[in-house]
DNA sequence: AGTTGTCAAGCTAGT
DNA sequence: ACTAGCTTGACAACT
């Protein structure tokens, strides 16, 4: 089992999601971002090893408008070394990535133009994580998608273009449950059409769900991920107290984490926790696990 | 230097 | 038909 954060440290002051607005897009500026998240990704990645936190969600916007039609730049061939020294990095050390690209990437959408920018999306990403040369095991997630009034037409969609994706693409996609349209058993459900394996996330499962409890649900991904996939990859985060439901924790509640930690305790996976103080609660998640 | 408004992208629910 | 909220940090323009 290995722990991790997402995108963010904020204990070593620098970040690898440094960004800039469309309005200011150059190639000098694409460059300076770029190279600067490329450094700091890499200092994330020593401190976490030192900390023993071996699952890391490495940012979005690590090439920002990496699929824009503005960036004409050969940036893939430009980062080529950096790229491969981070991979050997996390290789060596058996760091587990992930990446999510955010919510406008759907592609079951009933607009082909909005599929056809996801599926650009979802290309850098994976793009990325083929120039490290990590294997199957680093992963991109994303949520299955809109609804648009009718949820079985909406997943015979996103089978369809999944069914179309190229292949450095599929190897890499995993479906998450939400916390509105899409349950575990709706993933699972569109997993045994597709293949995708299956990210549980616990906090948005508690906000919708089939009754399946947390050790349940575990057991049922897991069937999921094949042995090239890795282990199942998760997400863990808890209610922020006194706040609208669904809203994410600023801290880790370790009380509700051991607990999840002593309910699935027969299965092994990978947790990211979503919680806003990033490494802070990581390391308290570490600790507890030591310890139990 | 510190504060505040704004940012590429979509969906859903509520007015 | 329209908009706020999602969830969010960081840029950029303003005191």
């Amino acid at each position: 089992m290995k722990i991790g954060y997402p995108c963010i440290n904020r204990s070593i002051g620098c970040t690898a999601n440094s960004t800039f607005r469309l309005a200011n897009y150059s190639e000098t500026n694409l460059l300076e971002k770029v190279s600067n998240n490329l450094d700091c990704l890499i200092k994330i990645l020593k401190y976490n090893l030192d900390n023993n936190l071996l699952f890391f969600r490495i940012s979005s916007d690590l090439i920002p408008f990496a699929s824009h039609q503005i960036c004409k730049f050969n940036w893939q061939d430009y980062f080529k070394e950096r790229f491969r020294e981070i991979g050997d990095f996390i290789i060596e050390n058996e760091i587990r990535i992930s990446m999510h690209p955010d919510q406008f990437v759907l592609i079951n959408s009933n607009k082909e133009d909005v599929i056809k920018r996801s599926i650009e999306d979802l290309k850098w990403h994976c793009k990325v994580l083929d120039l490290m040369r990590l294997n199957k095991t680093a992963k991109v997630q994303i949520h299955v998608g809109g609804v648009y009034g009718d949820k079985n037409s909406a997943i015979e969609k996103f089978i369809d273009s999944y069914t179309k994706l190229p292949h450095f693409i599929k190897k890499r996609l995993v479906i998450e449950n939400d916390d509105k349209s899409y349950s575990l058993k709706d993933c699972l459900s569109v997993s045994k059409k597709t293949g995708a394996p299956v990210v549980f996330d616990s906090f948005h499962h508690s906000c919708l769900n089939n009754g399946e409890s947390a050790s349940e649900a575990i057991k049922l991904v897991k069937n999921t991920w094949k042995k090239q996939d890795g282990i199942p990859m998760t997400d863990y985060s808890s209610q922020a107290p006194n706040e609208r439901a669904g809203k994410h924790a600023p801290h880790i509640d370790i009380e509700n984490f051991s607990k999840y930690i002593r309910e699935t305790r027969e299965s092994d996976f990978d947790i990211m926790l979503e919680i806003k103080d990033k490494e802070k609660s990581a390391l308290k998640a570490i600790a507890l696990i030591k310890n139990s």
